[in-house]
DNA sequence: GATAAATTAAAACGTTCGTTTAAATCATAC
DNA sequence: GTATGATTTAAACGAACGTTTTAATTTATC
């Protein structure tokens, strides 16, 4: 075995884990009864627990985060004006569910994972989520200039309202398909862009809830 | 002290811990010396740990479920016809993002706790999601009889796309504030009341993607 | 005030945790 | 083949975990 064959199964293993129990409720011998690897090698390797599970995101965010920036220079380089609220809104959700179910891209597990962050001890949180600062400026501005007439705050909650949604077929693949007979199928990707496109952009269109214009 | 005394306690300690660490990460040790308590206490009282986060859910969510179901009463008894999507998303979200920041509701810290629910260890968390069957048939029913164009998938699927959108409000306490410079504010609870009916409605008005009306 | 029940308290149980240490194994160059 | 560095292995550490047991204390009833 090359060198970084453990690593890998080590981060595999654990995304794994971590997105079918949680972070905190997986042990790191469980992870290596997965790999399978011995007990120390998480330590060989990574340095200590927490390092790993930084690790675990830190392979995953960069090409998703990347990959969601192409999309949006593409739209800002097509058209002359902003791009359309479709656009963006599909730059922005388009990747993360792929990524969520593209076997090649591993991501099988880490967007299930990437729900459950928002869960876990605030300071590993605010670690990960400082990886999105690039794309949160670029896509609050993105449709800040094809939303001119939003407040910044009725933005930013919108903003935030398409994140919260998006994490439904991600994190759901579990539950959603049961509480529906599996009508709604977190599997069936493209359609499930389409749906959340069409219902985010409405959201984004929709008259603010007061004549806050500033 | 009465008999109910240290049972509350350790329920009040419980919810916050939970909220603020997780679920997982929160011991037994740490409850009883926030509440405070005997370690043995939550043995006598709740007989286990698993029994004790049942128990945290049980106490806040019949309540709240309650509360949904009596708005959505009184605006199916005003109307003759279907009451409009803002009156059910309204009746739907506002009894949450109301206990969230109600200090006598004591819901302070059980919203919060409710959006790491999903991502906690599936047996628990079916459990507690099976409390919320009569609001799931009874909302899904009364937004489909309002939106009778849509397939029942597309409904479903931006039911579940208003339920991610709800939880940032309810969640995002801690992440919210400080990226936004405090200009998202997650106590303005009738104002981001105001900003979901908005978004949400005019995501379930939306045009479904394809031509499904079925 | 004595008796019985309910509640709290203290201590210990065995298990599992993350981490560390030191030896064994492997790969590779000479 | 032997020395060297990289990797894997096995074993053990102390700490913290959920749970149980037994005794002390409080509360209610007569």
């Amino acid at each position: 075995m090359n060198q970084t064959d453990t690593h890998n199964r080590l981060l595999d293993a654990a995304e794994h884990l971590f997105a079918e129990h949680g972070i905190a409720a997986t042990s790191l011998r469980a992870i290596t009864s997965e790999a399978p690897a011995n007990l120390a090698s998480i330590h060989y390797h990574f340095g200590s627990r927490e390092a790993l599970v930084e690790a675990v995101f830190a392979r995953r965010l960069k090409p998703l985060n990347r990959e969601r920036c192409r999309l949006l220079d593409l739209e800002e380089a097509a058209a002359d004006g902003p791009p359309p609220v479709e656009a963006i809104v599909y730059a922005f959700v388009a990747p993360a569910l792929r990524l969520a179910h593209d076997p090649d891209g591993g991501g099988e597990h880490f967007m299930c994972l990437m729900g459950r962050l928002y869960s876990e001890p605030g300071d590993l949180a605010y670690k990960i989520i400082k990886q999105f600062e690039e794309v949160f400026l670029r896509f609050t501005a993105a449709l800040s200039r094809s939303l001119p007439h939003l407040s910044r705050a009725d933005l930013l909650w919108r903003f935030f309202f398409m994140v919260g949604s998006m994490s439904m077929p991600l994190m759901g693949r579990h539950i959603i398909p049961r509480r529906t007979d599996g009508l709604c199928d977190p599997s069936d990707v493209e359609n499930n862009i389409k749906r959340l496109v069409a219902f985010l952009a409405a959201g984004f269109r929709a008259a603010a809830h007061n004549g806050d214009t500033t």
